[in-house]
This record gives C-alpha cells, sequence and structure tokens, in this order.
DNA sequence: GTAAACAATAGTGTATACACTTTGGATCAC
DNA sequence: GTGATCCAAAGTGTATACACTATTGTTTAC
C-alpha cells in the first residue's frame, strides 16, 4: 500500500529542476554584494536582518549567515549589539588592498607569462573585446564587472583556483573603495591598459608584464580621493582649523 | 526607588572583568582551529555540531556559526545535509597554496628591504631567539606556531594588516596541508632558513630576501609527500591494480 | 543466500521564541 | 528652558523546536 508513494525518492532525477535554490544564503549574499557594488547601497548604510529577511521572505537566521560571510569579506561590518552596516573601509585600508594587489598580480602577470598559451591570449583578446563593448554601450555595472573580472580570468588561466578566490576578495573590496573615494578613473584609461599588459603576455615580456600591471593598479589607486574622507568631524566642520 | 539599582549601568567600568567571554563563536572557532594545527584532530574527522555544543555548553546555533567561519578559512569543509569534516585539502590545492604564498612572500621580502628600520631587525632577532628555544626544548605545537608565525611577523612590519591576514590564513592552511602529506621538512631547517632571510633583510639586499624566501617556501612544499595520499579507495585498496 | 526495499535513528536546515541591549523620546527635577 | 532620568519601541544574540535528509540495520522477496 505504502509501496507506491515510497518508491518515488528512488528515483534520482537528473538536477534541472534546480535553477539556483542550492543556497538560500548563497542568494542573499549574492544580492547585497550586487547591489553594494553596483552603487546601490551606499557605505554606512544598515543593514536591518528583519527587513533583509521580510525582503527575502526567509528568517532571520539565514540572514544573519549570509551578513557573517559579507563581514568576512569586508563588504559588511558587524557591530556588536548594534547590528551590520555597508563597510567604510579607511583610507590606510585602502592602500593596504591596492599593495596587496600590486605584489599580487604583478608576480602573477610574470609567472604567466612562463605558462600561457595562444589559446588562452586568444580568450584574452575576446575579454577585452567585451569590455571595450561595455564601454561603447555605457554599461554602467557590466563595465565595471567586466574589468574586475579581467584580474580574476587571469588567476584562472594560470590555474590556480587559489589564487582566483584570493583575488576575487580583493577585487570586490576594491570595489566597494573606488565607489567610497570617488575613484575619477574613466574606464577606457584602464581597458587601454588591459589591452597593454595583454600585448606584454603574448610577447612572453615578463618583466613588461610585471611592470605594467603594478602600474595600471597604481593609477587606479593614484586616481582615488584618498585625502578629503575625514572621519573626525571637527576637522570637516572646521576647516580653517 | 529604582533609583539606587539603576544608576549603576552609569559606571563604565574599565574591562578587565571580561578576560575572553567577548566572543563565545570565537572561542569555539579558536579550539577547533588550534586543534587541527595541533594535531589533535585528523583530517576527514567529522565534526557533529551537537557534541561540540554539548562540549562548550552552546547551543547548536553558535556551533555553526563557527564552523561556518572555518569554512571560509578551508578549515573545515561543510557537505550539504551531511554535517561539517575537518577538510583534507587535495594535492592540487596544496601546490596551489605554496604557489600564491611563493608569490606574495617573495614581494613582500623584496617590499620590505626598502622599509625596514634597524629595531625592526633587532625584533626579528628576538623572534628568531624564541623558534631556536621552542626547537631546542622539542616543543613540537609552540615551535609549529612560531614558525608559522615568523611569516605574519614580517607582514606586520610592512604595517599592511590587510597582507597580515591574508598571509594567516594561507598559513593556517599550509599547516593542515604539512600535517596531512606527512612533511618530513625540520623544524631546524626551517628555522636556519629564516636565519638566512633575515641576515638578507639586514643587508638591505632586496634580490637575496626575495629569492631566499622563494626558495625557503619551495623547500617546505618539496619535502611534502605530495605523491601516495590518493582519495581514491580502489587504488589504495589494490596497489598492484 | 543475495540483493533490494523498508524502517528507525541520528543529524542537519530553517524557523520561531525569548532575553537583553541599544536608542529615541517623554517625563521630571531644577 | 535646560539638564538628566526613565520608559517604550526596535533590534540583536542565543536557545529551542520542528521538518526534512541521510545513514544504518533489518526485513522481505526471489
Amino acid at each position: 500500500m505504502a509501496r507506491t508513494t515510497r518508491t518515488l525518492k528512488a528515483i534520482p532525477a537528473a538536477a534541472p529542476p534546480k535553477p539556483t535554490p542550492a543556497g538560500a544564503t548563497e542568494r542573499i549574499v549574492e544580492a547585497i554584494t550586487s547591489a553594494i557594488v553596483e552603487r546601490r547601497l551606499m557605505p554606512g548604510t544598515k543593514l536591518a536582518e528583519q527587513k533583509i529577511a521580510d525582503i527575502f521572505s526567509v528568517s532571520r537566521t539565514l540572514v544573519r549567515q549570509a551578513l557573517n560571510q559579507l563581514s568576512r569579506d569586508r563588504l559588511v561590518t558587524l557591530e556588536p549589539a548594534r547590528g551590520a552596516f555597508v563597510a567604510m573601509p579607511s583610507v590606510g585600508e585602502a592602500r593596504q588592498v591596492f599593495e596587496v594587489r600590486a605584489m599580487l598580480e604583478a608576480a602573477m602577470a610574470r609567472q604567466l607569462c612562463e605558462r600561457i598559451t595562444d589559446r588562452q591570449i586568444a580568450a584574452l583578446r575576446d575579454h577585452l573585446r567585451d569590455e571595450a563593448a561595455a564601454i561603447g554601450r555605457t554599461d554602467v555595472s557590466g563595465r565595471t564587472r567586466l574589468l574586475a573580472d579581467f584580474h580574476v580570468v587571469l588567476a584562472r588561466l594560470l590555474g590556480n583556483e587559489v589564487l582566483a578566490q584570493l583575488l576575487a576578495d580583493l577585487l570586490s573590496r576594491s570595489s566597494l573603495i573606488a565607489l567610497m573615494y570617488q575613484s575619477s578613473h574613466s574606464a577606457e584609461h584602464s581597458q587601454q591598459e588591459h589591452v597593454q599588459i595583454v600585448d606584454a603576455l603574448e610577447r612572453r615580456d615578463a618583466g613588461a608584464a610585471a611592470r605594467l600591471m603594478a602600474q595600471h593598479i597604481a593609477s587606479v589607486e593614484r586616481k582615488l580621493r584618498l585625502d578629503p574622507h575625514t572621519t573626525d568631524l571637527s576637522a570637516a566642520l572646521l576647516p580653517a582649523g
């Protein structure tokens, strides 16, 4: 009697009925990350657990998990008993992130020259074309993502997933920093520098690739407004001192 | 009437009465991390939530938070609906971790030569002395920690907390890897290489410092037994094939 | 006797409940 | 009126409850 119904679970069922309900928590993390990087959530914004829970129709439990993950990525800061806020990276932290990126990515570019294949270079050219297209369309959020992805793509070409994930974290932090310190760095300029880097990679010129990468990152950092933003109210309101 | 009791909270109360009850979750993370690094928990061990909760006299909620954090550090892996296990990094992951460390730390050593002060070198010498002492005492867990801390100390000398934390994560993963792949690398050898690195830093010889650092990390990696450990049961039980 | 189907147990995944802290406003003393 | 005190609303921190999935041991069909 119970036979017919119970045997249902014996059927493995391929997988297609699940688009992305796999991780409910992950969906929330993705949504908040996108919102921050695409400037829909400004630094300092409070992220109240119950409000987010209502929006996604889940309990606070899953929201808290998501916020915890985001805090490990440094995209949100958790203040004990006060709540979660979109992170406001300090000037010092911004400098440190870019310093680490310069170290890592210059070394990566150097390594890449020794291993990269023609096929991989072709893939990079494709990516550069996508970047240019997004810039032409003035697709703001798309171009931001593509410009950041360029760096992760390089890491993936090395076949090093550990490096790729490390870099992905640094890049999301960089996005937040660029957003917070009003980067005046034009997308076109970044894209041109990417082209130069790929050119160097194609020539297998390790020295040039490393140097260009370091310069590119320094260039992005230099365009940040790292002076004004003072967290000191009195200094801000009494500029004469 | 309620006056006398309520006014108590007006007193800020310094801080001393709190040794480490700050984060209950953090205490659990620390305990499990120590247990893994000090080889009291072997790779693949199941970490049942309720058992851990009982041990620390807390609810599963806090244990789950701790396990989530540990999974982000790659010290434990979470298998959906199956539970948490002490991570078993693959050979590929091991190689990738060491590759990233080589890139990052060589660059760090190079940078350090340009900025390090005599005072900081003295501090490094102190650290080297501690290492030697721990080795003399055959203080296994202590020497392991000190040898790893050397690398984090270098990052801190650069004044780059972002780098320091990144490196700390990579080092805890390295510890797990060394443990899993039965490193035959002697502590004495590592310590001698540390001394050579500090010597190069003292000479402000950037090239030598970077090279020695890269060699040191490669040396540690080379001593790992990266062949045997097969995750394939049949291959393990039927060596003849 | 073997192998598949079933049932019981243990354990994870999510939601809910409750205690405590913070915060903004109202009250009260002066 | 100005100041601090107190109270209520909102929100976080932790524990507990319940549903569902995986696993293991048993039974049953052949």
